[in-house]
RNA sequence: GCGGUAUUGGCGAAGUGGUUAACGCACCGGAUUGUGGUUCCGGCACGCGUGGGUUCGAUUCCCACAUACCGCCCCA
């Protein structure tokens, strides 16, 4: 086998591509009942678009971007997220300005690039839903964009959700819980695992999000954010939980939860599920929040910001792992099998006319014997067979088989060409 | 970026340092001439991821590389 596709990267085939149509209508059905609108975006940027927004620290900007230099030298980079472009976006068209209606939704759907060691459903390629809604610092903006992330899911009849939610709070918050932990982190420096030493003075919050066990004690007797909230930071929480409350959506609340974006302040939740087809325990397949300072980071005024972001590749795993059915129209109306060398123009005018009075059509092109063209119809789960041979063409009929009773009739052929809805039903 | 496992025909899969690489599915052909889903018969890898090496001889042993999967890191 000569040629591959590059490492982390995968065809999406006849069989596999329903399922992404499904998803993908299902999605902008539900984006349309909350009015969000879509929105298309270069796949590549400015390298600095995503290094601005995603922090200089994280793992994204310092070791996961695709990246190159093109003709003209300029530093370009395949977007590793859906936000940061769609935030470019929205100030390089000056969205934000007062003739657009507020909030502004949007909401994106397409393919995302990180240079990682590909597993199970997690490709070098891979794919996004999102949405962003700018210009509305309310928490029920906060609640609805939650809100419609749990809905999709269950939409793609996805049980067993948990939706975690947490708070960084506004920068005040940040600053004084920064160095809370800080304090109190400090004199374990030793005790740490290498990663956390080096997480603690760069970004000491992902401290709390260490999994190596010599970190566990520690984050555990933490101090909690919720203990550090400004008055604003507080009274945004509490009217967020208040309106998920009021939709009657369960929720926890985990306050070591973090974000391996920086942009994020105030509400970040992650949608979590317990299949076993990503592994062990609850996995997140949504996660979003707020960012009120990234409008203005990139250039534009002080606008606020809150979304998600759904890996697709990861919804498809666990849809298949739970059996989701995907509606697939796997029916052929009618097969037209042609007999002998002088039916082929015959069979290709029928089959062009039952296509062009609407209905799926599908004929013979290797010159094959009826009985292996009736073999195919049966693959093809042809409602119908129309066979045409010299007796039919010397006629002008045709045999018209409905496959399921295997009763057969004759039909004129200019019926076929005139009346197709009257002669398939 | 680190570690582990794997790589045999279109697919699934057995197998051995030596001469013809099981089996199943799919596909193609046939079972008297123009009709399907069952059955029966026949066909279908000059080749065992790629490139080196060891050996009289390797698909089977060794090395490198590639890819996939799992774990770590991180994350969707």
């Amino acid at each position: 086998m000569r040629y591959q596709r590059p490492k982390g990267t995968a065809d999406i085939l006849p069989g596999d591509s329903e399922k992404w149509q499904y998803v993908e209508e299902t999605a902008r059905q539900v984006f349309k009942t909350y009015q969000f609108k879509e929105i298309r975006t270069p796949l590549f940027e400015n390298f600095e678009v995503f290094s601005r927004s995603a922090g200089d620290t994280s793992d994204i900007v310092t070791k996961e971007m695709y990246d190159f230099h093109d003709k003209g030298d300029r530093h370009i980079t395949l977007r590793p997220e859906g936000t940061a472009g769609v935030v470019r976006a929205f100030v390089e068209n000056k969205l934000y300005g007062p003739q657009v209606l507020k909030p502004y939704k949007v909401y994106y759907m397409g393919p995302m690039y990180r240079y990682e060691r590909p597993q199970s459903g997690r490709l070098r390629e891979f794919h996004q839903l999102g949405v962003e809604a700018f210009g509305s610092e309310s928490a029920a903006l906060d609640v609805e964009v939650i809100a419609m992330g749990y809905n999709l899911l269950n939409k793609f009849g996805l049980a067993d959700l948990k939706l975690v939610i947490n708070t960084l709070g506004d920068q005040q918050t940040r600053d004084d819980y920064r160095q809370a932990l800080i304090d109190y982190l400090e004199p374990h420096f030793e005790e740490l695992s290498d990663d956390s030493k080096e997480r603690l003075h760069k970004n000491p919050l992902r401290v709390l999000d260490s999994k190596a066990p010599e970190d566990q004690k520690f984050v555990e007797a933490a101090p909690s954010i919720l203990d550090y909230l400004s008055d604003d930071a507080k009274t945004h929480f509490e009217q967020t939980k208040t309106y998920l409350e009021a939709l009657e959506i369960p929720y926890e609340i985990d306050a070591t939860m973090v974000r391996g974006l920086d942009y994020y302040n105030h509400t970040i939740f992650e949608i979590m599920t317990n299949s076993r087809a990503l592994g062990q325990g609850y996995t997140t397949i949504c996660a979003g929040g707020r960012y009120n300072g990234l409008v203005k980071e990139l250039g534009g005024p002080e606008v606020s910001g809150v979304g998600f972001g759904l890996g697709v590749e990861r919804l498809l795993v666990l849809m298949d792992a739970e059996g989701v059915e995907v509606p697939m129209d796997n029916q052929l109306d009618v097969y037209v099998v042609g007999i002998g060398d002088t039916a082929s123009a015959t069979t290709l005018k029928l089959a062009q006319a039952l296509r062009t009075a609407g209905f799926t059509a599908e004929r013979d092109y290797l010159d094959r014997k009826p009985k292996a063209q009736f073999k195919s119809a049966d693959r093809l789960n042809a409602r119908y067979t129309m066979t045409v041979g010299e007796a039919e063409i010397e006629g002008q009929v045709v045999n018209l088989k409905e496959m399921a009773t295997g009763n057969e009739t004759q039909v004129a052929m200019a019926d076929v060409y005139k009346n197709a809805k009257q002669v398939i039903k």
